[in-house]
DNA sequence: ATAATTATTAATCATTTGATTAAAATACTT
DNA sequence: AAGTATTTTAATCAAATGATTAATAATTAT
């Protein structure tokens, strides 16, 4: 045993200390939720004092609560920009919106279930005029759904996209854990799903 | 203020004590999730004492176990033997899993966001030959994709049909809170997509 | 009816966990 | 260099929580 090692999962870096706090933090949250993350767990993952994170944070809870809207600003921020373009084709917004996302979650595999997770908590504060309800209201991108379906509630095509994107990311860890899929595999999948699901949503936006 | 009236939230019921404490529950876990439940909880919303609960269960762990594998059949349940039948069409097929999946999921709305949240703890047992495994091999309805669809992985067409099904469920606490969209307006758009989407997956089943 | 078994309760334990405190170390200012 | 403010640490607290125990009540068996 070598002394001043670093310990088993330490984040050792140059950061600030409440930077490092909150690098362990966004992995100790996202993890594990809310409920079953320790201040114990961020802190020995940051490589600092317990106590540093009520220095530099009072609570866990607040904490958590800049971690959550970080990480709801990461999820919903993706489609904000893309779905109020008015210049922006239909076709070229559900391909934009859909490569953005898989890029987006090969990179935070958990971000979409920790969210929706933490989010079904009613005593978190939950922003009425954040980037969802807007996206619902009179896009650009809810317009020209409209205008492509008038029959149907734009709903149901938003839920399909999201669905066919996001859904495999949630479904992950059945997959994993019962070894029926690679890691490589999965990926691989995911890439090809870059181009097949525009495909396929064209093709509902199409169907009779 | 009147006595011997029944507590908050109470399941005050003629069921067994043991069968109390399960419905309990199955209420707080798939509400809450393992770690924000408490046994306390459980036991109030049953009505019991907490020892009870230990006495009948030995843990909270224990108890947990058999929720958990009992909402997993629950979950896995409505697929399994529509995707190994073997006469039936594969359009029979699709229109049955998701008809089921929405009926199913319509009663138990949080359902899919908890099995899915609690599974991917890797300290809880997970059963390799458990049916997602199965299904997946060389089960019917994956031969008849692969029939109608021999240069795409199969996967994509599952993914398809259980993202646009069940996507929705776990979206629903953002509607939800957002107060974008009412409790019957949501429940009017699943069964829409119950005739919805067999025609959808069917139109991407053709699309080249 | 009595004994034995099973079910239920109130009280208590032992740990865990979020948070605080007071002292020590470090950095910054003049 | 001395003094001041800031950061970090070890020790400790108080509340929460899963679990147990010993006594009591209810049920079942003899």
């Amino acid at each position: 045993m070598i002394y001043n090692m670093p310990k088993k999962k330490q984040i050792v870096s140059d950061l600030s200390t409440e930077e490092k706090i909150k690098e362990a933090a966004r992995k100790v949250f996202t993890e594990k939720g809310y409920a079953a993350a320790r201040t114990r767990d961020i802190a020995e993952e940051a490589g600092i004092n317990l106590a540093l994170l009520n220095y530099y944070f009072r609570s866990k809870e607040k904490l958590f609560d800049e971690i959550m809207l970080e990480k709801m600003q990461q999820l919903f921020g993706v489609m904000f920009p893309i779905v109020s373009d008015e210049t922006l084709p239909l076709e070229n917004k559900i391909d934009l919106i859909v490569q953005n996302y898989i890029d987006m979650l090969i990179k935070n595999p958990n971000l979409p279930l920790f969210v929706l997770n933490e989010i079904r908590n009613p005593s978190k504060t939950f922003d009425k005029n954040f980037p969802i309800s807007k996206m619902l209201k009179n896009t650009s991108l809810v317009n020209q759904i409209k205008e492509a379906r008038p029959d149907l509630n734009p709903v149901h095509f938003l839920l399909n996209i999201l669905g066919m994107t996001i859904f495999p990311f949630i479904a992950k860890p059945i997959f994993g854990h019962v070894g029926l899929i690679t890691e490589k595999e999965f990926t691989s999948l995911l890439n090809e799903r870059k181009k097949l699901i525009p495909v396929w949503i064209k093709a509902i936006l199409k169907s009779k």
